[in-house]
DNA sequence: CGGTACGTTGAGTCATATCAACCATAGTGG
DNA sequence: CCACTATGGTTGATATGACTCAACGTACCG
């Protein structure tokens, strides 16, 4: 499918149908975006920007997903967290003002809406609600990450697949088989975890020797998610 | 000294003199902040709030230095970040309008000054100006827990404590001795780098055994910042 | 003077990383 | 159509960083 094909998303209807933080924005401020931003297509392995670089504008996710991570000294991905449809990302680039600490990677290939800084700013600065959903937004993020370091921290790599397992579950889905809905190779499964990719394929083959998944490939079902919250340690 | 006898610090001043976030803030605003807050004085080991409570306000630090963490399962604390004077705590909270994530304690006895939450919800919604630079600090702090995420999942624990030596540098400076401004025990030390007490004490005994650090109780001088940034891996 | 919290050291263990070899698959180009 | 290559997955052997446990020293405090 060639790229004008695609019919480009009205923001007003997104927000609706994928709950975007454009929700609470009024029919003028969503024209305003509509009008400003550009509609993008990228596929699997492709890279929307990249750590160190200037952003001149953040995106919302319309279709597919995207990893965001950051790469350690010696190339080692760490992702920091997924996007899926209704997200945003590198909108904390554009509200500090700082060079993107992060890179994103295509996962399942994407349709994306790209806005230019100046209108998030400018939103910020005229509509307090939406100033207020942001500030929700980071402070929601910056509570997940102080969880994922006390984790990482202080729990086993055994702990991490079996919460991560769940994590995904929680985030996408399962489809009619208990599948998870999001395909991720051993890599990145471990740049997740934080370990390496050798530690969590022994962790997935004992946890299908338990009972607890059905591996087939990239394509992980999910047998028994008492068992995997018993394993991760947390209790909700 | 008693409490009373402890003169309640002036916002406009405080922000000047500590550069607080409500240096962006009118005379009326401040004055607002004067007369609705409330002064404390708290010792070191005392808890401020801890995780999981309501909080009904945040704390602005005038003096002092306090530790924000999580309470693992086992009971081991994480600690997430430090404050420091001119330095907002639970503001997150606040602002996203959950249970408090965190605990924080004292490690240096503090004065500070105790905001109702509405006070920052509605200059959030008054103040557009405010409102972005509440989301630069979120915005910010999520760039360092992501680093920090990075850190402990790829780097070895020699590497972080190497490193957590040099960001306490940054943040407290060291004295005319070149003695370390932050007085922490091994413990502490432990939970800001996510490994047991033991093995800090070990390893600090190496960088002394380098030359890289001299060590007098929780007094820490720093000989060879060069040294601990090799180590820690990091180039800035 | 006993108690409590903190610091230190040693020994043993284990989880996890590393290294290496090998297989499967799919895409590529001649 | 077939080598060719790249990428991802798997398994085994080995090494080791870091944790745990335990004992003991130290210092401050009421």
């Amino acid at each position: 499918m060639k790229q004008q094909e695609v019919p480009v998303p009205l923001c007003e209807r997104c927000a609706f149908e994928n709950g975007t933080i454009f929700r609470h924005l009024s029919r003028e401020e969503t024209d305003l975006i509509n009008f400003e931003k550009e509609f993008r297509l990228f596929k699997r392995g492709e890279l929307l920007y990249s750590e160190g670089s200037r952003i001149s504008g953040f995106y919302c996710i319309h279709k597919g997903i995207i990893k965001v991570f950051k790469t350690g000294l010696d190339g080692k991905e760490q992702i920091i967290r997924f996007a899926k449809p209704g997200d945003i990302i590198a909108y904390r680039s554009v509200l500090s003002n700082e060079l993107a600490c992060t890179s994103a990677k295509v996962i399942e290939d994407c349709q994306v809406c790209f806005i230019p800084s100046e209108i998030l700013i400018s939103l910020v600065k005229s509509n307090s609600t939406f100033a207020h959903e942001m500030l929700k937004l980071a402070c929601h993020e910056l509570g997940e990450a102080n969880s994922f370091i006390t984790d990482i921290a202080q729990k086993t790599v055994r702990e991490r697949l079996a919460e991560i397992l769940l994590l995904l579950v929680e985030d996408f889905a399962l489809d009619e088989n208990n599948i998870l809905r999001i395909s991720l190779t051993r890599e990145e499964l471990a740049n997740i975890v934080g370990t390496a990719t050798e530690s969590v394929i022994r962790l997935l083959s004992e946890f299908k020797t338990d009972g607890l998944v059905e591996l087939n490939g990239r394509k992980i079902k999910i047998l028994n998610k008492r068992g995997l919250l018993k394993i991760s340690n947390v209790f909700n």
